[in-house]
DNA sequence: ATTGACTGTCAATTAACTTGACTATCTATC
DNA sequence: GATAGATAGTCAAGTTAATTGACAGTCAAT
């Protein structure tokens, strides 16, 4: 990749989405560097973003079966997050065994930093690509997702 | 995603890219380790793939950066995949500070395994989206790889 | 020859994740 | 209602992966 077009002929699309993913992961983990978040672990990211999309009742465990993370991981980075000011725990009124998470004051402003960075990169890509061939390529994603989800168990799945 | 099309209205696309990503991910790991190669660190997959496409002489600097990996890191995941059995390092005669890494047997029987699996799942995209949209696809990750590679810098670049 | 850049190694540390065992809470069945 | 089973999370220890910092060998260009 930094001898464009160069190589290989063809790229496998595994090894595209990584380097695509990237770009997003890179751009976000600057601008939140930037800002002074510099203390936010690698899969954060997509904590405190997730709680910022689905508002802060999402539960946990969602996030964690996206993640693919165990859930003692899981424990252990919400953990850090608590930690380091970004993330609040409260216990489910309705089930005490269920913890719910929510963005702190910092883990907001962090999340707005993080949209905002992201929504940068989209803007780029539309302005490249056009509004057409990006929602074909957000279908296409999300059919790979589908693929995925068929077949797959997590990592501490009982057999 | 466990609840396809629910809560989100719009999921992100660097979220949509990682389980694409996963897809992959899971369908290569899980083949391989059906075949007897569940010793292959994470990465290493890249290295075994990355071979594989760009025959024994790719340069193992070239791989390090777009993985984004110290060379140190690099160093170490080599090391443990020549340790067992997936790889071989030879000197570059030209240039004796570089080092050449080559597929060995057990090396290129696992990279065919990864591609098999790469593969099927290509084909269950192709037949899913079809061709237009899977190059459409291909072209905007393309472009999603080009606009991080304008501005970025691997983990242990100097200033 | 000597300086500087490049390629990789060694050693120690830190970070992230896993496994295994456990507690507490809820749900369903008898 | 008791109790068996499933679910949500914790604790502790160990493993793996990646980082940092210091270094040696090699090349290229004065």
């Amino acid at each position: 990749m930094n001898t464009p077009g160069a190589f290989f002929e063809y790229i496998p699309l595994p090894v595209l989405l990584r380097h695509a993913r990237n770009t997003y992961g890179s751009a976000m983990r600057r601008a939140l560097d930037d800002a002074g978040y510099d203390d936010i672990p690698g899969n954060g990211l997509y904590i405190i973003g997730g709680l910022a999309l689905g508002g802060p009742d999402i539960p946990l465990g969602q996030l964690i079966r996206e993640m693919r993370l165990s859930k003692q991981a899981a424990g252990q980075l919400v953990d850090t997050l608590v930690t380091r000011g970004y993330l609040e725990r409260a216990m489910d009124k309705d089930d005490r065994r269920k913890l719910t998470i929510a963005l702190t004051e910092r883990g907001r402003a962090a999340a707005a930093t993080q949209a905002a960075a992201r929504e940068k990169v989209d803007a780029e890509l539309l302005a490249s690509v056009g509004q057409d061939d990006l929602s074909r390529t957000r279908r296409t994603l999300a059919v790979l997702c589908d693929i995925g989800h068929q077949t797959e168990r997590a990592p501490d799945d009982e057999p």
